[in-house]
DNA sequence: ACTAGTGTACTATGTAAATATAACACTAGT
DNA sequence: ACTAGTGTTATATTTACATAGTACACTAGT
């Protein structure tokens, strides 16, 4: 995986597993690859991997257990909930950042439609 | 204004700035603010605005006379160019997060057409 | 009991961003 | 000449991020 230079690792990690879990790669209960593990595979610090699964914890996504290993969250509505949240982060970015470069909707609407080509 | 947390200061100077020039709120060939009044105006520090000014001036967007001011680019091309890198890259973002989230094309349409009310 | 594999915690180091503060160099108006 | 307002540069300090390295605590399988 390749890093972004602007935001921190940590970050981009939670958010590449969060992906992972919303498009079912990762699904519910699942257990995923340990820290040191993921550590090598995303060729980062073991301190950086375990910041982000502790964000990740805390966040309610993903839970652990001490000397096994951490699993995908149970709870369903966690997930969809995951899911709409980061779509909906999505659009208000675009949506917003078009308004900021002065596109009105309906410009803002033939632009991403010619995109998608649709 | 109000500062993101994950990325720099001033890159976030920088895309506001950006973003008057691509609107017209700042005008080709435009006195700019001076440091120091930028400075106290978003309340940042005299050397992160001048470094947002110098990686400006590097891109090409604003010109310097020292001893008298900051400039917008006189050069229309730059701005439109400006214009059309910054929408590109918001409208890849979002496609390529929505793509990321598991949404195809058409799904995606449908849900940004929701979103802007068309 | 032992061992391998988990998560967790700690110290030390390097780097980048932002800050406070101060000084220098240039220009225009008086 | 002087002054006020420009951009520019420099040093020191603080904070967050990432790293290296080490060690501890827990669990399951043998």
């Amino acid at each position: 995986m390749q890093f972004n230079t602007t935001a921190p690792i940590y970050l981009q990690i939670m958010d590449k597993i969060k992906n992972d879990i919303v498009t079912g790669v990762l699904a519910r209960g699942d257990r995923i690859d340990s820290v040191r593990a993921l550590s090598a595979k995303f060729e980062v610090n073991m301190n950086t991997m375990q910041r982000a699964f502790s964000e990740l914890e805390r966040q309610g996504v993903i839970f652990t257990q001490r000397g096994i290993g951490s699993f995908v969250t149970e709870d369903e509505s966690v997930i969809s909930a995951l899911k709409e949240e980061m779509s909906t982060k999505l659009i208000e970015s675009f949506v917003c950042g078009m308004e900021g470069l002065g596109y009105n909707k309906n410009e803002t609407f033939q632009i991403i439609r010619k995109a998608l080509e649709i």
